[in-house]
DNA sequence: CTGAAAGCGCTAACAC
DNA sequence: GTGTTAGCGCTTTCAG
């Protein structure tokens, strides 16, 4: 594999006969440059293979082009089947093509792999920082946004409040709005042991969600049964056993995501129970499993996809220096009623 | 969002009262430097917040320290509920953790973003690149490999023994040997009317299963019927409503993804056919629907996470100029046998 | 063991 | 319009 001499401005420039200036110009796309001379640098620029070398480039100009993702997860929960993933990333994608910038994903699961990105960022590899899915009270976000980075958040996050400096601009959805839709259709419908499987308690999902479910109980005057997992379906399944061990009269269920949602269609099913003739049960996410789901799931819709576009505008944004730039923005969330409640 | 000035090499020499080339030395780790003297350059970084400016180092290094993982395929196919992707991320990030390389990764799913990763990639933004799930005989890795950048594919690249020019080195698992031992189970077990639901034509992985299920039922005398899918749930669906078309007689379907294989069971489900009583069913990858699915699949155990790292490790060894590295590695599959056949 | 000096390849004033 | 000239911030000989 020999690395070969990669052409240089001068290089082309001798070739077409023209400074390097020149040359410079017609690889930017400025516009005051003879028809004649454009032609011949082109010609030589192709001739040649030209490519410009981004570490120079960047030196001088303080751009890389390219806009890093930052996921503070291990790329086991990252590419698990939990599909807010694929859904954030597929908007910020979306978003940044049309802007023509390199989206560039790391994951930051452990202590040494979080360091790692955060010299990546400061480095000045990239232009800018989004985080999604954030965990507990994460300096990192706020430790690039005081060096001058642009950077912005998924998810309000936690603590956002009492740190000193300029607050992170972030991008949510109305997590407490949807669980409060769902738990009063479960209301509505005549059930009184109404129980939750809350996320967990370092992530914003978790947190608002149950918030949501606290106060909506609270509201109707009804006992609250909580049992917690992390969004998968697994613990969907224990918190399930769980719950009915405690209540084994339990008549409905609010998962925190559709994942443990479908793990409770699983457990009640192996424990005898019909849903959602004995048991109500509603998800939260509507991924394609609450469609595919025996009984199908009722589910909170929550627009990930727009929150990815949505965050990304507000960075390219802030990266362009616009302001009246505002710092939260807040999505809406929607029931989407099937079989299973 | 203030762009507050960084500190250089120069600041942090002053501070400490020596010159730049002495603090380069420190913070690159050299050992010749006096204990007394290492540690004010030491708290001079520490004080000023230094690190250095990754554009300048590179221009100088030719090392970025981060490696590329292409994925020509939009975002919404890799994050699909696909769990191939995750599955081969998980492998890659394992080992360029272990080696304190950044992962970067891309998806080049439109001609634009595969222009711009091509550009990204050349420019000099990463020290090799890695590719998995390769359509057609995409020219990319070729391309890159003959500018000299150390490069290697997860899937044996689709004509690469009829291009001149450097081979580019894979690593690939035994599509054709994990398809051959399903199909022959299903033979086994008396089924003599096997059709397969073949994955898109246009990749390494549906050309060498297909050809699999080819060889093994012409070795056993019986007739093919092949319908196409894209290895996505709905396409699984589709296609076995027309294999039960064409066939109602089928016995068999092996199909070339697990999640054809759920759209198969689905399918099925809905035609009123009994699995495996009716008709047995296997899909390939083992990934946890096979094991959630109602029945629980048969399938071909393919070691995803292994080919990711074994990947990260070989482009590892080019980067460093190890020699003796092979061109070709291909790992074992497994048939995991559970209820639906 | 430390400093001085020469670039890495490019862009952006500033002249012409 | 085009060329000349300074650096961008860093590493790395080469002297001392």
């Amino acid at each position: 594999m020999v690395t070969r001499e990669r052409p240089t401005l001068e290089a082309v420039a001798r070739r077409a006969g023209v400074s390097r200036a020149t040359v410079s110009r017609v690889v930017n796309g400025s516009t005051s440059v003879a028809a004649a001379i454009r032609e011949a640098v082109t010609r030589a620029v192709d001739e040649l293979g030209y490519v410009p070398n981004q570490a120079a480039r960047s030196l001088v100009t303080q751009r890389t082009e390219s806009i890093a993702l930052i996921l503070p997860e291990t790329a086991n929960r990252v590419f698990s089947d939990d599909l807010f993933f694929p859904a954030i990333i597929r908007g910020v994608g979306v978003e940044l093509e049309a802007a023509d910038k390199q989206l560039v994903l790391m994951m930051a699961g452990s202590a040494k792999s979080h360091d790692r990105v955060e010299r990546y960022a400061v480095a000045g590899h990239v232009d800018g920082v989004m985080f999604a899915s954030m965990h507990g009270d994460d300096p990192l976000p706020g430790n690039l946004a005081r060096l001058g980075i642009p950077v912005i958040c998924s998810g309000r996050p936690l603590g956002s409040l009492d740190h000193s400096g300029p607050e992170v601009p972030y991008v949510d959805v109305d997590h407490f709005g949807g669980v409060a839709a769902g738990v009063r259709h479960l209301v509505a419908a005549g059930r009184r042991r109404i129980a939750t499987i809350a996320g967990p308690q370092d992530m914003v999902a978790g947190i608002d969600r149950l918030a949501g479910y606290r106060a909506t109980l609270e509201e109707a005057g009804l006992a609250q049964h909580v049992a917690f997992g992390d969004f998968t379906r697994e613990s969907g399944i224990s918190a399930m056993r769980t719950l009915l061990a405690d209540d084994p009269a339990v008549d409905a269920v609010f998962a925190a995501s559709d994942m443990m949602a479908h793990g409770a269609l699983i457990a009640l099913k192996d424990a005898g129970r019909r849903v959602p003739h004995d048991v109500a049960v509603i998800g939260f996410d509507d991924f394609e499993i609450s469609r595919y789901s025996d009984p199908p799931l009722t589910t909170v819709r929550q627009p990930i996809t727009d929150m990815g576009r949505t965050m990304a505008r507000q960075l390219l944004g802030l990266i362009n220096g616009e302001d009246g730039l505002p710092d939260a923005v807040v999505l809406p969330t929607e029931l989407v009623v099937r079989d299973s409640a």
